[in-house]
RNA sequence: GUCCUCGUAGCAUAAUAGGAGAAUGCAGUCGCCUCCUAAGCGACAGAUUGGAGGUUCAAAUCCUCUCGGGGACGCCA
């Protein structure tokens, strides 16, 4: 497709010299119809060309050359310059790009570049509540969005199977466990063991030291510490696979923390090698001080691993294993410091700066509930199955009021109530908070993912209706000039764009927003419009402009691993 | 106490590397189904962008201070 807005820089920089780049980079959409489709604003030149913007505009107005046929119109207003795409010219290429490209958007930008994703990573043997869901959810959309880019991407599912918090699970099952029926319900069991035994651990010092010691002796390969841990988190990755399925989850590596177990030792090796780490308080650790941050443990003083070591273990299996060009943690914000210390620290393994430039994390808001945050240890989740569950029948209950004849209830009441709940995560910034409120996750009017859902189903409906998608010859784009199809025809030309603000940032609301402007764009044009006509020429090319909007709709919400239901 | 982050209409959020009358949804009021799915569309009303300074032609956005929410600060992950 013809860019326009590096055609409008080209043709700048020829009446200035300025590098192009920077005009391009400078270039904005306008607010407001009336002031054209792309605007340079001329007030930064100034001060170099000591003269006024107003007066600059005009001049590069004069001097301006540009191929008449893509922009009709220039403009001066104010210090800005309005430029007008040629709307015929806009709307032909994009439909024609639409009726070539069976993936449309997609690029090659990221060719043998490697992306590492390390998202989801719920920890075993407790619930899988909705807190996890953000990072699953947000991960597995940024997988999705760098692979349609060309990006060759790994997503790594890096499991909470190691730590201290096995030793209190272990201490817990050897002090109570027949009381509890762990094989039947394993995870609301073993849960109840785990706030049991904390609330031990709180009341007794020695019982938490007991406890860091069963995570000792599991790491030293203690047979009955072994097989207690290996139990737990047969039971933990069935009961989350129940929920990966629901989500349509799907990971490239399952490696989570124990994994490394064996790789830690050169890792304290190298950092040994590096002269920094240093004995604390019995515990060996790196001083960061002067990177204004508190010190890494590397080891605990009964000479157990910690987090931060297996994460630079991590890195180094990673840089080696997936050569990462970029390597992304998806976390909630509370571990902001730990990754900036192991970023920090991970300079000290002596990989190339390739990696540790690599390295980035992509923290998110936490889901909060009314009264507080929300804790395993004080019991007061909600568990994401549960969430989902209630999705799904709220959803069907609605179908049942506006569609009781509509095949597939079940199916289509899935992909309803889990795109609310996915569309819902992913529809604000990643850095906010969310307050946990059912009614605003379930809903399903407004700014919703059924709304996109609905506006999808509506353009299958009316190609249905008007039999068919027609063929792309038969398309004579002049009907499309009006402004309610212009603005469908822009929003369509960015979506690559789109795409592309959403790697650069990590922030795949901006994706969910821009579906929610494409829709709303349909919609206004649905509502203005009647498409199944008599005039066939003027029924082809809307009707086409449907299947575009579809075709776009429905990508993008793949993309966001949500699922477009045909009929709803 | 130190550091990080957020603060925009009653509520939830937008605002494209500082840019053109701060934009949407929910809730509220009003209109639109003999016509392509009303989970929709349109209209009205609602904001000194927490507050005070500063930088700039231009500040919700940057800087300083201040108030408020959240988070992190050595053997949890």
């Amino acid at each position: 497709m013809i860019d326009f807005k590096k055609m409008i820089a080209e043709a700048i920089a020829k009446t200035l010299e300025i590098d192009v780049k920077e005009i391009e980079m400078s270039i904005e959409n306008p607010k407001g119809a009336d002031n054209g489709d792309y605007a340079f604003p001329c007030f930064r030149l100034a001060k170099t060309l000591r003269k006024a913007p107003p007066m600059i505009a005009e001049e590069i107005k004069t001097k301006i050359k540009i191929d008449e046929n893509q922009i009709t119109k220039i403009e001066v207003v104010g210090g800005y310059i309005n430029f007008f795409v040629n709307k015929e010219a806009l709307a032909k290429q994009v439909l024609q790009e639409i009726a070539q490209n069976e993936e449309y958007g997609k690029s090659e930008m990221g060719k043998e570049k490697n992306i590492v994703i390390d998202y989801s990573a719920p920890n075993i043997a407790k619930p899988f509540h909705i807190g996890h869901l953000r990072s699953t959810v947000i991960g597995a959309a940024l997988y999705k969005i760098y692979k349609y880019l060309g990006y060759n991407v790994t997503g790594v599912n890096h499991l909470g199977d190691y730590g201290t918090q096995f030793g209190k699970l272990i201490e817990g099952y050897k002090k109570w466990g027949s009381e509890y029926n762990i094989d039947e319900n394993p995870i609301d069991e073993l849960t109840k063991i785990y706030i049991r035994i904390n609330q031990a651990c709180k009341e007794d010092e020695s019982i938490l030291e007991e406890c860091r010691n069963n995570f000792k002796k599991l790491e030293d390969g203690d047979s009955y510490c072994v097989e207690l841990w290996n139990k737990f988190k047969d039971a933990s990755l069935k009961e989350f696979q129940k929920v990966y399925d629901l989500l349509g989850s799907k990971f490239d590596s399952w490696n989570g923390e124990a994994f490394y177990a064996d790789k830690m030792p050169e890792i304290v090796e190298l950092l040994e090698m590096s002269g920094r780490l240093v004995e604390s308080e019995g515990a060996r650790i790196i001083d960061l001080e002067n990177q204004g941050m508190a010190p890494c443990i590397i080891e605990k003083s009964n000479s157990s691993s910690t987090y931060a070591t297996r994460d630079l273990a991590a890195i180094m299996y990673r840089a080696r294993t997936y050569n990462f060009d970029k390597a992304l943690y998806v976390t909630s914000y509370e571990q902001v410091l730990h990754f900036k210390q192991i970023f920090e620290t991970a300079k000290l393994l002596g990989l190339d700066e390739k990696y540790t430039n690599g390295l980035e994390h992509v923290p998110f808001g936490m889901v909060l509930q009314k009264e507080g945050k929300m804790s395993t240890r004080e019991g007061n989740v909600i568990k994401l199955e549960e969430l989902l569950n209630e999705a799904m029948s709220r959803a069907k209950n609605i179908i049942e009021e506006k569609n009781p004849e509509l095949e597939n209830k079940e199916e289509v009441a899935k992909k309803v109530g889990i795109g609310a709940v996915i569309f819902n995560d992913l529809a604000n910034s990643r850095v906010k908070d969310e307050i946990f409120d059912w009614d605003t996750i379930l809903n399903f009017q407004g700014e919703t993912g059924p709304y996109v859902q609905y506006t999808y189903v509506r353009t299958k409906s009316v190609i249905e209706k008007a039999g068919g998608i027609p063929d792309i010859n038969k398309v004579n784009s002049n009907y499309l000039l009006d402004d309610a199809s212009n603005r469908i025809l822009k929003l369509i030309y960015n979506f690559e764009d789109i795409l592309i603000q959403v790697t650069d940032k990590n922030e795949p609301s901006i994706l969910s927003r821009y579906l929610i402007d494409v829709a709303k764009a349909y919609s206004n044009f649905y509502n203005e419009n009647k498409i199944i006509v008599d005039d066939k020429g003027i029924q082809n090319a809307r009707v086409y402009l449907t299947y575009a909007v579809g075709k776009v709709l429905k990508l993008g919400a793949s993309l966001l691993g949500i699922e477009m239901p045909d009929k709803m």
